[in-house]
DNA sequence: CGTTGAACCTGTTTGC
DNA sequence: TGCAAACAGGTTCAAC
């Protein structure tokens, strides 16, 4: 569910009713995905959220310390792909494998929930935090077009095994990746130190145009996800590629196809997206012709 | 270095 | 209808 499109759609909903509140209780149910359980309980009731930003897929509540003994700097949560936010009142009914729940200064309440628990959740203080996001890459809206032309020449590997690299840029899932990738009629198999610049130019655009546009429609939701308010978002209505295989390319109406790339089911379509010329299908040949 | 497959865990959809 | 298999927005790690 959660790419950066729906991380940004969940993080602006959630600004107006949690920036300046205090967090008075904080009671959790199972924990296996937190990094550190104990400290959450300990560490943030009292503190005050100051603000929420995202990075990438992280969301983080940056948060004042409660007195002058605490470090803590903010709390980090990333919504793998299950993952929810929301604030309701607190005598509202608790969903179905809420884990988190952050009782508020003004009587509601922040709830996370994730079936699946791929999510991950911590307070940390600014140092731990920041080691967390370092290895973070570039933010797709705002690499420039030279930046991200040496990442891409930087490897060798295929196109959508690094678009889903979170060290080269940090945002871009499967959905994205492969509606990029559509746009600018490039191959997911094909090797991206093999770009033309005109190539490269294109799925830089690409990234950029797909994300904004999906940020305005609100996200993506495949099958569960909701913004902070609980409302669908519709931008899977505008997909080209994503989860469209055998309908017509909008562009040639020859069907999309599905493949297997970086391990990740990647849409496709096989006229306007031309296939490398040795990779994706088998063909393991000895090569002797390996210089080093 | 880079790729593949499995693992983490639960729910939903698809196929026979 | 019923049950099993396949599949799902993400990340990480072992094995090759």
């Amino acid at each position: 569910m959660p790419e950066l499109p729906e991380v940004e759609t969940i993080v602006r909903g959630l600004r107006q009713p949690l920036v300046g509140r205090r967090i008075t209780v904080v009671r959790l149910g199972k924990t296996d995905f937190m990094d550190d359980p104990a400290a959450l309980e300990r560490d943030v009731p009292g503190c005050r959220i100051e603000e929420v930003t995202r990075h990438g897929k992280f969301i983080v509540m940056r948060l004042s310390p409660r007195n002058e003994n605490s470090a803590v700097e903010g709390l980090l949560v990333h919504l793998g792909m299950t993952g929810h936010l929301s604030v309701t009142r607190a005598e509202e009914p608790v969903v179905n494998h809420t884990h988190a729940f952050f009782a508020l200064d003004n009587g509601r309440e922040l709830r996370y929930t994730d079936s699946r628990r791929f999510g991950r959740m911590g307070v940390f203080e600014k140092a731990a935090l920041e080691q967390v996001l370092a290895p973070l890459g570039h933010d797709p809206l705002e690499v420039t077009r030279s930046d991200f032309a040496k990442r891409l020449a930087g490897r060798r590997s295929r196109i959508k095994a690094m678009l889903l690299d979170q060290r080269v840029l940090r945002g871009v899932g499967n959905i994205y990746a492969d509606e990029s990738l559509w746009r600018a009629r490039i191959h997911p198999a094909r090797l991206a130190s093999s770009f033309t610049p005109q190539q490269v130019k294109a799925l830089h655009r690409a990234i950029a145009d797909v994300l904004k546009q999906a940020i305005l429609w609100r996200g993506s939701s495949i099958s569960n996800f909701r913004d902070a308010d609980g409302e669908p978002g519709e931008y899977q209505l505008r997909h080209r590629a994503y989860g469209r295989e055998g309908r017509p390319c909008f562009r040639c109406k020859v069907k999309i196809r599905r493949i297997i790339v970086a391990g990740r089911s990647s849409f496709f379509c096989p006229r306007c997206q031309r296939a490398p010329r040795n990779s994706g299908i088998q063909t393991k040949r000895k090569s002797t012709a390996r210089k080093s």
